[in-house]
DNA sequence: ATCAATTGAGGACATTTGTCCTTTATTTTA
DNA sequence: TAAAATAAAGGACAAATGTCCTCAATTGAT
């Protein structure tokens, strides 16, 4: 059964008796996007949420200069979504892309309004999943201000190895924060 | 009266009655703190969530390398916390002093707790607002990774212009990701 | 299997930023 | 007010990173 990861992960962040969870759970819907296909597109108001049953994806937008950033990477087990745009309904200015085949259960804005009105478990679960990202977000901020590129590409290397392998090097290095060629450069002290 | 920009920040973010705010605002205490002082220690568990009526707050923390590193100033009529250390009540590794006298109204962690499970609308005003401290943090991640260190300071030039004025150089250089001397370079390029 | 297209590695030089200073300006205290 | 302490500006050189390239390796299609 694909939710029985999502019960596991929601149970993780709050307790949640098996009706409640068997009531709400509905207004997931199960999906399977191939490789490059597109959760969000820049431009559109984000109108779901994902759950990652498998697969991974690329967060990224384009900056003024029309380069292509990488800001975060996602995998299996956690939420996605273009959470701004989201929570703001206005236009996102990220898209999310599969860079494999991914198995995701997605839930629109609608349902989960209606979920966080219904009833007070989702209420909690919306907000401590805010706080998790808010979280996650000041640990990649932290990151970005604290680490040199040669230490962002080791914790890279540690805390999602799949990622190196996956992603593209140009994916990597705008993730980084820096160029291909420092990338290239990082690489190779790192061999020797 | 000392909570009226409070109430009007809450009604902002959700509706809330009349009766309901006079039911629970007395879980806030007024406190006044001189320039100087510590709202938030690093290395204690952050207990408390303050709404800045005046005044203005670094956050602040020691890097690796025991560098003193700016990473937000706070304002009147925003809240204020350790939010990371406060969500997952362990020690905290940001301080957050105040740089000039300030004025804030301030909820412990078991109030807040106390509200959230006894109040539908303050689940909700805990999830929006972390909702927004994730949109805030995104924009500064973003800002990180995006801007110069020029147009960084442009920006604070104009978002908070107050703080170039309040706030010791070492401390905006270290806000904007900077050494002291590119600031400096930075001053001078805009003066002339 | 072969050729074209894509991707990654890395050279050479320019630019940016940092480090370590000294000098100047401002603030604090006796 | 004067002396001391603190804070900001900026010079000189070093280190890191970016830009623009070429070349090698890999992948994909016929």
């Amino acid at each position: 059964m694909l939710t029985n990861a999502f019960r596991k992960y929601l149970q993780q962040l709050t307790p949640i008796s098996d009706k409640e969870f068997d009531d709400t759970v509905d207004f997931f819907k199960e999906q399977v996007l191939q490789k490059g296909d597109f959760f969000v597109t820049s431009g559109k108001v984000c109108q779901q949420v994902a759950f990652i049953n498998s697969g991974t994806f690329r967060v990224f937008y384009l900056n003024e200069k029309g380069e292509d950033i990488t800001s975060c990477f996602c995998t299996s087990n956690n939420f996605t979504t273009s959470y701004k745009s989201f929570i703001l309904q206005q236009p996102s200015s990220l898209s999310i892309q599969a860079i494999e085949m991914s198995e995701i259960l997605v839930i629109d804005y609608e349902g989960l309004q209606h979920l966080y009105s219904g009833y007070l478990t989702w209420q909690k679960i919306g907000r401590v999943l805010a706080e998790k990202e808010y979280i996650v977000m000041e640990q990649y901020a932290s990151v970005l201000s604290n680490e040199t590129a040669k230490e962002k590409y080791l914790r890279l290397l540690m805390e999602q190895p799949c990622i190196i392998q996956k992603a593209k090097v140009e994916h990597i290095a705008s993730y980084l924060g820096v160029t291909r060629r420092t990338l290239s450069r990082i690489r190779r002290e790192i061999s020797i």
